[in-house]
DNA sequence: TTCAACAAACCGACTGGTCGGTCGGTTTAC
DNA sequence: GTAAACCGACCGACCAGTCGGTTTGTTGAA
């Protein structure tokens, strides 16, 4: 029994899973249903309690399910670039990339989440500063390396991060250019923003910048 | 009775409008109570149904009344400015220093509508547009004279909003450090995204920025 | 192989508390 | 006298969470 059904268990959770988020990203927190994700996931409601304790629970959960995949890709794409400021460039392209795809998922992260009131704050909060400390550990490496003066790292990550927030955001309820298409303009704002050469064929050694 | 009894009538809704910034702020406009606006308007929820609609044309004027005020600061400081990156950044720091000084009014402006539902969105886009068309314009003015490379202006206009969200953000939520004490390292970088000269005592003609 | 025993998984009608909004009535101001 | 302004008890829709009951699957003794 044990093991079969312990399979079987995270299956259905994951089940669950799926047809909260699709529900969540829909509706928001506030405006989701339980029984509405009972009806996708063609569950009771009472059966969608035995697996998760409260709808707070629940949120969370696919909350954590959907940055632990983002994180991933950002990291991922992270460790395949050959100088940390391009590494830096590769984990925001990963998640700007990702987002554009999927519309949902854009909005449950973005914004959908703020419906459940100040208690979602915490969370926000630790799953943006995942993300904000993968970029700020590349720009560090990058300061390090000398490849970019000293500058407040922390900061910098979060303004890269609040701009990715704000350009989805703008995609999503004005109808703005989807991320991906303002990507590469994006990221020459941003590696400009740290001072870093805009990466074109390769950062050379000794560049200079001189304008008027 | 048309003159005293209007100017009367206007000066109860200021009352209320107070009053319910306040409690949304607090709470956010789900968990905002009507009643509770009452009780700290001194008005009965009947009252303030005979002055506004309903529960959501009253977050709608509380949340335009305040994106008049700050429009009105970040064009008086722009104007203020003698070039137009110092205008943009006059008007962005406008902006900065007075959400910092009203942390109510910040998370009310930032986040506590989200919880309204989809409805929300329109409201929030419209705002966030007001902003970003002032920051725009001025950077149309910037390109217009040659004070900076040409660029998707509209694009560095919301990057640069976006930034300014998440560091208020993470002030409010993550106890981080007040917008206003990272005013200018943010202006620098913001600046610096769009490949103009860091406005230092003032930007002089024929400088340089070498690296390495 | 069969079946009793038991627990895990699931069902769905129901409850209880919450609020936005209403409305008949009262007060205030002209 | 009358209309605008205000009152506040009440209504009714809403929905997370509950709970007694049913089904399904597993186990191990006969």
């Amino acid at each position: 029994m044990s093991q079969a059904s312990a399979k079987q268990r995270s299956q259905t959770r994951e089940r669950i899973l799926e047809s909260a988020e699709l529900v969540f990203a829909d509706n928001g927190y506030h405006d989701a249903l339980v029984d509405e994700i009972g009806r996708r996931t063609s569950m009771s409601k009472g059966g969608l309690y035995f697996h998760f304790p409260s709808k707070e629970d629940l949120f969370f959960a696919v909350m954590d399910r959907l940055a632990n995949k983002l994180v991933c890709r950002a990291e991922k794409a992270a460790t395949k670039a050959d100088s940390p400021v391009a590494a830096a460039e590769a984990a925001l392209g990963a998640v700007v990339s990702a987002l554009s795809k999927q519309k949902r998922l854009a909005r449950l992260l973005v914004t959908q989440g703020y419906s459940m009131g100040n208690a979602f704050e915490k969370k926000r909060t630790e799953i943006f500063e995942r993300f904000a400390s993968i970029i700020r550990s590349q720009l560090d490496a990058a300061v390090e390396a000398g490849e970019i003066d000293e500058l407040d790292t922390g900061l910098a990550a979060r303004v890269w991060l609040g701009a990715v927030n704000e350009i989805v955001v703008h995609w999503l309820f004005s109808g703005g250019p989807s991320p991906s298409e303002t990507a590469s303009e994006l990221k020459r704002l941003l590696v400009a923003s740290i001072g870093a050469p805009i990466t074109g064929p390769k950062p050379e050694s000794g560049w200079k910048v001189v304008l008027e």
